[in-house]
This record gives structure tokens, sequence and C-alpha cells, in this order.
RNA sequence: GGGCGAUUAGCUCAGCUGGCUAGAGCGUCACAUUGACAUUGUGAAGGUCACAGGUUCGAGCCCCGUAUCGCCCACCA
């Protein structure tokens, strides 16, 4: 007797379909399943908990994505089949400098800007604009199978989640990890604003390498540079010409025998007609250029270093938008830096002054967002002292408190802890969160303060001609504090560098330390995600955890590969190589992509995008569903409720099925995604189908319907079949379901498939 | 310059604590089957596991070195 199944699994339709089960039964939601467990008589464990890695909230999800929610939905199917209540806790993340980004263009094409759509009105419509987004990812999670609770759901500028991330900086500023600072910074022209070392490339571009003479001051001078060095001054060699306006020394190495004599001796810089020394350093390399280095305090880094070390006088003549500026010959003002470049060395050889260009390849650091060149300049910005953080987070992993999955990359987290530098914190975007400073009198002044040891508002006053309108002191918190005699609080303006509140998201999504979820759900036991952020985020969740709640925020961190183009090149928009997963989810399914991620896409390597192993996949599942349409078409109507009850006998076959759910398990628990993967295909495949079926197909075949023999094997056949579905469906739990869900229909199978437990 | 990793079949890669007569998927070839299976089944060809040494009864796996490739970090003007 045929039962209306169709003969293939339409995940197209089928998917979504599951999915709203899954949804409606509330599973997903980890105080609801405490309660399913309870009333079916499960054993209960403790709480399984994930925070989910936020998106971006700016575009639409990638395979990259997508990978890294098929291993969490994995391990968080599993734990709940085996009695843990689980959570996996979604959000988005605001994603400041690329979101900021992504938004003004996206003003611009609407002939708008930033500036003209204001501060206020900005913030409003770009967070519109990522809800929107926001929606749009939710149905990617959704249409991979993620089984998260989406009632707890967190965006990163999510008014809750902000106040502890403000909480944090306050208790870091009382502890003195905080502080305002003037350094040299990564300065990008373009999206204007300062960036964290980490958020740079480098990239090798073409450039020039200007030698230019400095000319001694002094004749005697001169005499002995002609004679010794071919020249009547000094030549640096440099691939910046336009910074020498900003010159305050040369720098050459001390053991250099060439220079020995003019150590100490002033050279006339050309065109700012600036009087500045030779002096000794041992950081000067002997073997570049001439050995000879032009150093320019207010833009380079090395050189900013140098002029610390000899109390050298900081010139700026760079701004915030890479434009000249400063105290600089009227001429250069507000040239951009490379037209400036041009024009002073054609000055410089004009005056003879110039010995040669060569043209050289090098490497610049670069915007990883925008790609535009950075602009080291000196920028007071806020830092954090992570190297206490970083102490711990150090110990943490020593103590093995934290786990790393593929384990060398713990080696590149432990080198990474072992040379950090202080953190700079502040953005100066719109799109972020605020820092909640205020300074009594102005910015500039609290600066200008710091800056100048020992001087008053007095002296402030004097410098520049004005009415101090403050105390100088700074005030934390969001609203701005009240006035007494008039004084003036001004709002900081910048924002926190996004991974300062992604570093908290452990914590901050399950309410913070006194939260309720957090009582229940913290320490939370895994977070899976890409290689590439592994400095910016793990690195920064770890501190931030120990910092805050004194625990590590998750015991294993799993880091997932890299999703490359079919030919092993990055995907990317600009190539046009990028493959959208909505095309791989109409053509193969979720299931087949899940596979494919686990048995491919293993933890530390870069994996190609290979389709026919997809389809390959696809057609397991086909097999899946195929061989049990057969097991039921093989059960006449009368049959089922006989078989549906009948307690089946410790077979073979039963023994080898529990031996092979125990070796997945281990599998699963060891996070070795791929060995587990490849086991279920190839036992359900190789064994129940291509054996197993056969056999009692053979076993059955002159069986009377209803006879004793017939109940006996199909009902072990259904065992099989149901213990392969528990086991499989972790890691494709849409055909499993499907299943299930068709051997629920028949009355030989209860509830849902996702709330069954395993062993 | 420093760190990390890779090198196994035509291609992409598995191979956890050393026992391997080295596997999978895809591809290739042969045969079978229109079946529960937008196919599937059976079988075949194909690898001195980068190279050179060492430890061991035994090495794809451990150790030393070499080569090539990749990724990350770093202030080289």
């Amino acid at each position: 007797m045929e039962k209306d199944i169709p003969k293939t699994f339409d995940s197209n339709s089928k998917e979504v379909e599951i999915y709203q089960l899954w949804e409606k039964s509330g599973i997903s939601n980890p105080d609801l399943m405490e309660k399913h467990l309870q009333q079916n008589g499960f054993e209960l464990k403790e709480p399984f908990t994930i925070t989910l890695p936020p998106p971006n909230a700016n575009g639409t999800p990638h395979l990259g994505h997508m990978c890294g929610y098929a291993f969490h939905d994995a391990i968080g199917r599993y734990k709940r089949m085996t009695g843990h209540p689980t959570l996996l806790l979604p959000g988005k993340d605001h994603a400041g400098i690329q979101t900021e980004s992504v938004f003004t263009k996206l003003l611009e094409s609407q002939g708008k800007s930033k500036q003209g759509v204001g501060r206020e009105e900005f913030y409003k419509q770009c967070y519109e604009f990522c809800l929107v987004n926001m929606q749009n990812a939710r149905e990617y999670e959704q249409r991979i199978g993620l089984s998260a609770d989406y009632s707890r759901e967190f965006f990163t500028l999510d008014p809750r989640l902000t106040k502890i991330v403000y909480e944090t900086f306050y208790k870091m500023y009382s502890d003195g990890l905080v502080y305002r600072d003037k350094r040299i910074i990564n300065q990008c022209p373009h999206c204007k604003t300062a960036l964290a070392d980490v958020d740079t490339e480098r990239e090798e571009r073409r450039g020039i390498f200007a030698y230019i003479i400095y000319p001694f001051v002094n004749e005697e001078d001169r005499k002995l540079a002609k004679e010794k060095l071919g020249a009547e001054g000094i030549t640096v060699a440099t691939t910046r010409p336009e910074t020498m306006l900003g010159d305050t020394a040369v720098a050459v190495n001390p053991e250099d025998v060439r220079y020995q004599e003019f150590i100490g001796k002033k050279v006339l810089l050309p065109i700012a007609n600036r009087e500045i020394p030779v002096i000794a350093d041992e950081d000067t390399d002997i073997e570049t250029g001439t050995g000879a280095l032009k150093v320019t305090p207010a833009h380079a880094p090395i050189d900013f270093d140098i002029g610390k070390k000899h109390d050298l006088p900081i010139i700026n003549v760079i701004d915030e938008e890479g434009k000249m500026s400063g105290d600089i010959p009227e001429r250069f003002k507000g040239m951009g830096t490379i037209d400036c470049s041009k024009a002073l060395v054609k000055e410089l050889d004009e005056m003879g002054l110039l010995v040669k260009i060569e043209n050289i390849k090098h490497e610049v650091t670069i915007c990883e967002r925008c790609k535009t060149a950075i602009e080291p300049i000196i920028s007071n910005q806020w830092y954090l002292n992570v190297e206490s953080l970083a102490e711990r987070a150090l110990e943490a992993l020593e103590k093995g408190q934290v786990k790393v999955i593929p384990e060398g990359q713990q080696k590149a987290l432990e080198y990474f802890y072992g040379n950090i530098q202080p953190w700079c914190i502040s953005r100066q975007l719109w799109w972020g969160q605020r820092i909640p400073v205020w300074y009594s009198g102005g910015k500039k002044m609290y600066d200008w303060l710091l800056e100048n040891k020992g001087k008053g508002i007095e002296d402030f006053e004097k410098e520049f001609n004005v009415d101090a309108t403050g105390s100088g002191k700074i005030f934390l918190g969001e609203k701005e504090p009240e006035s007494l005699d008039g004084e003036v609080w001004e709002q900081e303006t910048d924002v926190f560098d996004t991974w300062f509140s992604s570093g908290q998201w452990p914590y901050t999504t399950l309410g913070g330390p006194e939260g309720e979820d957090f009582k229940k759900y913290y320490p939370t036991q895994m977070m899976i995600h890409g290689r590439d952020i592994l400095f910016w985020w793990t690195a920064r969740m770890l501190m931030f955890g120990l910092y805050k709640t004194n625990q590590v925020p998750y015991s294993t961190t799993l880091l997932t590969g890299i999703i490359l183009a079919e030919d092993g090149s990055k995907m990317s928009k600009s190539k046009g190589n990028g493959v959208e997963p909505s095309e791989i989810f109409e053509k193969y399914g979720a299931d087949a992509l899940r596979l494919w991620y686990y048995i491919d896409a293993l933890p530390g390597s870069n994996s190609p995008l290979r389709e026919e192993k997809i389809k390959g996949n696809r057609n397991f599942v086909t097999k899946i569903w195929n061989a049990s349409r057969f097991i039921l078409m093989n059960m006449d109507d009368s049959e089922l409720e006989d078989i549906a009850s009948y307690e089946v006998n410790e077979t073979e076959r039963i023994k080898q099925t529990r031996e092979h759910m125990q070796k997945i398990s281990s599998y699963i628990e060891k996070y070795q995604f791929n060995l587990g993967a490849e086991g279920i295909r190839e036992f359900f495949w190789h064994q129940v189908c291509d054996v197993w079926i056969e056999e009692i197909k053979g076993e059955i075949k002159d069986e009377e319907i209803g006879s004793g023999r017939r109940r006996e094997k199909l009902a072990e056949l259904l065992y099989i079949l149901k213990e392969n579905l528990k086991i499989m469906h972790p890691f494709i739990p849409f055909v499993t379901e499907a299943v299930w869900q068709e051997l629920v229909g028949l009355g030989l199978a209860e509830g849902l498939l996702i709330g069954q437990q395993i062993g």
C-alpha cells in the first residue's frame, strides 16, 4: 500500500515550514525547554549557552556567517538532545565605522550629506537602516536552521546593553585604566577618524624615495661636509617629502662612522628655514637610505618615539583630512600631501638640494575599510591600558580555562597578549555609543592642561587669550551634569570603538553581572567565529570578561575557516566572485550546505566552495528521504499500530546502531564535526540503506501482511531509522525533522525531533 | 624582521593519543539497475603521504634540518 509521500524532499518549501514548527514549539527558549524536559520525565542537566556572534547590521549575511551558524546550531541541537536547557542567543552588531561608511555612501547616493543631515537625524536614520538589515539577517539565520532564542535577541546599540558598556567604562576609569593621551594615531583621511592598529592593513604600493640635502648652518660644517659627505649638508632619504615641513631633527646612528663629526651640529631645514639639530639615536638604521633620518615627530610613529626620547618639538603640518596645514609657508596650505610632495620636490630641485628620486615599491598602511592610505598624525584620544587585562587573559589561557580550536591559534593569541599595546577606544564617528564624558570648560582646555603639566587655567587663558568657562575637570555620565557658577559642560563627541561593546557581548546580552539570565547562563560554553577576527574579538572578550566578571566568558573558542571562491581566491564584491547563500539554499537546500561546512570547512583552514560536493550532500538528503519513504511504504496501514508498539529485541543491527550513535556523540563532544558528519553519512547510506534495508527487504519478501515476522523486522527497521534521525538531526535538522513528522503522521513517533533525547 | 600553519590520489581535502595492507567526496573507466532514490548499486584504475636525516620492533603521524606555499603580527624612514 503506497503512502502519499513525494519522491524528493522539497527543501525550498519544507525548510521554511519546519522552521515554523520549531519556532512554535518554543523549545529554543531554554526556560521553556526546561519545562519540556521535566514534563516528559527527561533528565535535566546544566544549561548550555552560546551568545552568538552578532553579524554586522549593514548588509546581507554571506556564506561565512552561515558557516558559523551551522556549527553553533549543531552543537546547540546536540546539547538540547542530551538534556541541557540550551540558549543560543542571537544578536546584531552596529559595526561602527563600517556601517557609518556604508550609510554615508547611501545618503550621498541620494544627494544628501552626513553633515547636512546632522548628528541626531543621522543616528536615527542609520538605526532604521540597520533595523531593515537585521530583519533580513534574521531570515538568513533561520534559513540555515539556527535554533536561536529570538525572544532574547539584542542589537549592540540597545540602551540596556549600552548601560552596561558605560558601567564598564566608569569602572575602568576609576581603576585608572582609561586615560586620555596624545599619541601618533592612524588617521584615515577618508573616514575622518582614528583607527586602532588592528583596523589597518598593509599593502604594497608604488612610491618615491627622495634624497634631499639639509645644508649645515655653519660655514665650517658646510666645508667639512663637502669634504666628507660630498655635499654641503647632510642628505636624508624619505618616501614622504611633504612631512619635511614638520621636521625637528635629523637622526643618525651613534655608531655610524660617516656622521660622527656632525652629531650635535645644526642644519637648516630647507624651505621651512628652520634650524634643527643632528642627533644620535640607536633606532636609526645605518643601512637604510643614507643612514640619516629626517625626524617628523608629528607624522611618523618611529619619529614620534625618537622625538619623545630627545624631547624634540612636535610640529603638526597635516590635518585630519590629510591636508597640509599649521605653521608652514602659505603656498602649501590646504594642499593634499601628494601635491605638496611634488611642489616641494620641484622647489628643492631648483635650489639644488635634491640629489635624486628613486621609484620604489613599499608597504604602506591602509584603512581596512576604504583602503585609503593612513595618515599618521598626533591626536588626543581615549586609551585603554590593556596590559593588566592581557596578563589575566594570558594566565587563563595558560591554565587551560579557555580552549582554542584549532590549538595552533592559541599560540597566536598568547603572542598577541604578550605584545599588546594600549588600545585606542575613541572614534570620531556618529554611529556608535557616544563616550559618556563631559568636559567642564571644554575638551580643548582639558587636553591642553594634560599636555602642559604644571600649568593652570590662568596659563590656558593667557595662551589663548580667552576666559575659561569651567574647572578643567571631567564628569563621567550619560546626562549633562549641573553647572555651577555658569560653568559650561562640553559633551564628548567621539564614540567607542565597536569592539569596545562587542567585546562585552557575552555578559551584556545576559543583562550584565546583575541580570537574571547572567546568574543562570554565565559563563557561557562556547564562542565560534572566523579566524580573521581572533584578535579583535576573542582577545577582547577574554579581557573584558575576566575584568568585569572575574570569569572567562566562555570555555571554548572554535575558529571557523574562511570560505573562498571556487578557484581558491577570496570572495569579494569587487571581484564579483562571491556566492550568495540564497543561491545555494535554492539549489541544494540548507541541509546540504550545512553538511558541506562540517565536512569540508574545517576549523582553522580556508575552504574553497565546492558546489559539486554540496550537490553530493543534496543527494544524501534525498537518499534519507527516500529510504524513509521506502520503509514507510512497506508498512501496511493495518500493521502500523502493532509496529509502533512492538518492543524490539537487541539484534546485531541494533547493537551496531547504538555503537554508531556513541561514536558520533563523542565526535560532536570533541567538536570533530567533520568526522561526525562523515560518520552519519557513511553509516546511514552504506550501512543502513545499502546493507540493512536490502537484507530486511529479502527477509520479509515472502511474509504475509500482518505476520509476526514482518512486524518484528519492520519494527527493527523503524527503530534503526528513528535512532539515525536523532543522531543526524544536529547536522541536518530539516530533512530529519521532516521525516520524523511523517512518522508522527502515521502514529509511529511523537512530538518534534528537535525535542527528542539521544540515548 | 617575528609568529603560526600547510605540503597525502587528477581536483578538494580527512587521517584524534605512532600499528596504515593510507581513506572520503568529486572526477575517470567498466558492469548492473529503471528500482524507494533529479538516480542508485557493484567494482576498477590512481599515492615511494614535499625532500633529507633521526627516535622506535614499527612513522603520514614524534624530533632536527631543507625547500615551496599561505595567513597573521611588526615603527623601517
